[in-house]
DNA sequence: TTTTTTTGCAAGTAATCACTTGCATTTTAG
DNA sequence: CTAAAATGCAAGTGATTACTTGCAAAAAAA
C-alpha cells in the first residue's frame, strides 16, 4: 500500500540543492530549505530523517536527473565530440560544475555525505571512455583519459570559477570553439 | 611606545589558515584555532576583534608571504617559463591553491571577507603579464591573457582538486612537462 | 621598583542550529 | 464514511557558537 505524497521530493530537493549552491552545506540551514521547499521544517525531519540524509537524498536525485540528459555519444568526429563535452560542462552542467566545487570544498570534510561525492564525477569518467576511444584510434596523443579530460575540462572550470567569484580580475567568458581548437593544437605559433 | 609582543602574528594567522584549510570558514572556530595557536580564545578577540576580521588578517599575512616569493620572471624561453608558472602553482603554491579554492568556495558568501578575495590572485594577474609579452613577440596565439593563464592553470587545478577529493576515480598526478608540451602543440595527432 | 600592558582563566550571554514532542488539521486509503 | 497516514503549528531541548566580563598573574616598560 504505497500511498501518494502530497509533497513533492523533487521540490524539496531542488529547494535544497539551491540552498546548498547559495549558502554551503553549513550556511544552508533546514529552516531556509523547509521555507524555500513551502513546507514545514518538521516535516523535513520526519520525511528525511536527518540534515545529512537530506542532503544525500538530494544529490542523488541530482544524479538521476543527470542521468536522463542527452549523453555525449562518440561520432568519429573529435572535434565535435570534444566540444560537444565541453558546452555540456559550461552549459548544460553548469549546475553540476558548481555542485562539484561545492562538493570537493565541503561536503568532502563531513564524513556522512562521502559516498554522495561520486555524484558529479559520473561526467568526467564517461568523457574518458570517449577520449579513450579517439586515442586507441591514433587521433589524439595518448596518456591517461582521465588526465586528457582534465586537460579539457580544467580551463572551462577556472574559467566559471574565476568569474563566478566576482574577482577584481576582469575574466572574459571562455570561447568553446577557440578553446577546443587551441587544445587540440596548441597554443604556440609555428 | 610600541611595545613588544609576546604573542607572534604569525604563529596566529599561520594556525588560522591551516584551520580553514581542514574546515572551511565555518567550521574553523575560534576555540579550534585557539588551540592550534597555542593561546587562549579570549586572546583572539582582544587582539584581532572578530573572527573574521582575524581570517582577514591571516589571508592578507599570507599574501605578503607569497609577495617575497621566487616571482616567475620573463627569460625569452617560453617553454620553460610556462613550466615555472605551472610548478609555482603545483607545488611551491599548492597551499595558496587550496586557498583560493576555499576562497571561492566559501569564503565568498561572507561579505565582510570580499576584500581579501583578491590575495591569491596575485599569481595569475602576474602569469598574464608574462604571457601577454610572449604573444606580442608572436610566440603565443593571441587572446585574453588571462584566458590563456586559465587555459595553462585550468588542467594543474582541477588535477589538483580532482585528486585531494579522494573520489573513486582513479586520477594519477599530472606530468607537468608533458602537460606545457600539450598546452603548446595540443593534443591532436597530425 | 613601579606602572602599564598583555595574557590567561573561569564564567557567562545571547543567538543559532539540528532535532524533538504533542496536538490539531488535512489528506488519502479502504 | 471511517480509519490511517501525512502535514502543520507551537513550543521546547540541548549543544554549539561568536563574543564578553571581571579578575588575577605575568611580562614588559618606565
Amino acid at each position: 500500500m504505497t500511498m501518494a505524497k502530497q509533497i513533492d521530493d523533487a521540490d524539496v530537493f531542488l529547494a535544497t540543492v539551491d540552498m546548498l549552491l547559495a549558502n554551503g552545506y553549513a550556511g544552508a540551514t533546514t529552516k531556509m530549505i523547509a521555507e524555500a521547499a513551502g513546507i514545514n521544517e518538521v516535516t523535513l525531519f520526519r520525511k528525511y530523517g536527518s540534515k545529512a540524509e537530506l542532503v544525500a537524498a538530494a544529490l542523488l536525485h541530482e544524479r538521476a536527473a543527470l542521468e536522463k540528459e542527452q549523453p555525449v555519444a562518440y561520432t568519429g568526429n573529435v572535434e565535435a565530440d570534444l566540444l560537444a563535452m565541453v558546452r555540456i560542462y559550461a552549459e548544460a552542467a553548469h549546475r553540476q560544475s558548481a555542485l562539484m566545487l561545492l562538493i570537493i570544498a565541503e561536503v568532502a570534510r563531513y564524513p556522512e555525505l562521502r559516498e554522495t561525492m561520486q555524484v558529479p564525477f559520473m561526467l568526467i569518467s564517461r568523457f574518458g571512455k570517449i577520449v579513450a576511444r579517439y586515442q586507441e584510434e591514433g587521433r589524439l596523443h595518448s596518456g591517461e583519459p582521465l588526465l586528457v579530460v582534465g586537460a579539457l575540462l580544467g580551463p572551462v572550470i577556472v574559467n566559471t570559477m574565476l568569474r563566478s567569484a566576482e574577482t577584481s580580475l576582469p575574466i572574459p567568458p571562455i570561447d568553446l570553439r577557440i578553446h577546443i581548437e587551441r587544445f587540440l593544437h596548441g597554443y604556440a605559433i609555428r
